[in-house]
DNA sequence: ATATGTGCAAATCCTTTGCACGTGC
DNA sequence: GCACGTGCAAAGGATTTGCACATAT
């Protein structure tokens, strides 16, 4: 899906919920589909701020969910703390892989994963809702020579 | 593995750590292996108060990573907030599904994913350290009636 | 016009930490 | 004895919320 098309969607989702397309909840959409890696709320904030100095980190936080309800983000929540978000790429079969050392989420197909979660739920008597795979993984590079290529903190 | 045998365990690998065996570490590990749900921190620490009321909240917080480290308790970040703790049955290809009514965990086996975790990790020059998956699901009951048969908050 | 949305700052929630005292080894 | 462990209360960090003002529809 392109950017205009995700905020197309995203103002018609706004729209049919009966929110309001303010100058700060386009704001935010712009910022973060401008991110090519994954972002917290605080870098969202920033880059939001960027483009227009009004928004707040409480419209950012209150923002994030409505954009996550459209799934036009996914929230990684790899236990750091603070929560990931990225533009989703509609599927919800990905699993995430995070490097231990620097933290970087790498984001893989895991077609297998909705048949998984059917199986395992009916079981239960349970009806999947979503699900996630996360691996945490150490680079090879770090393990060899300690240090990781992709650390950047 | 017997909860006289994890106690053993833990009593081994403290020593082995070159830590002390207190009595509030011992009262800790009793509380966590008498329960039969996940519990939390809070939890913990009533439970263990139960047994020796001199036990604190900090010294609790310092003790649920030792025994995640020794492998004693599995520790499960649903991303409510604060995490849960379980005793652990040893593997580690488990997962969980988790009801988004009542937040009750189900522990289920999930013998695929150490497989996958080192098919998809090597693809990226990684080595996996360790994966979870976790499904969100609603009872079906919920669904059909609006009532989590397990809810209990 | 008016129901929503917003910024600000204070509040919350879980968890961590500094410090002086207590205690296994 | 002394290094490690402990309780207490304060600090910390991410997220949420109450309130008065602003604004989309």
């Amino acid at each position: 899906m392109s950017v205009e098309a995700a905020r197309a969607k995203f103002q018609s989702y706004l729209t049919q919920k009966g929110l309001r397309v303010t100058s700060q909840r386009l704001a935010i959409f712009d910022a973060a589909f401008a991110q090519k890696e994954h972002f917290t709320a605080e870098e969202l904030l920033d880059h939001a701020r960027a483009i227009d100095d009004s928004v707040s980190r409480a419209t950012v936080y209150r923002t994030l969910p409505i954009m996550t309800e459209s799934a036009l983000l996914r929230e990684v929540d790899i236990g750091k703390g603070e929560k990931f978000y990225f533009p989703s790429s509609g599927s919800t079969q990905v699993a995430q892989v995070v490097c231990v050392d620097c933290d970087k989420i790498f984001e893989i197909s895991a077609p297998f994963m909705e048949w998984y979660g059917n199986t395992v739920s009916s079981k239960l008597g349970l009806r999947p809702v979503s699900q996630r795979l996360q691996v945490s993984a150490q680079c090879i590079a770090f393990h060899d020579r300690g240090a990781c290529p992709n650390r950047t903190k």
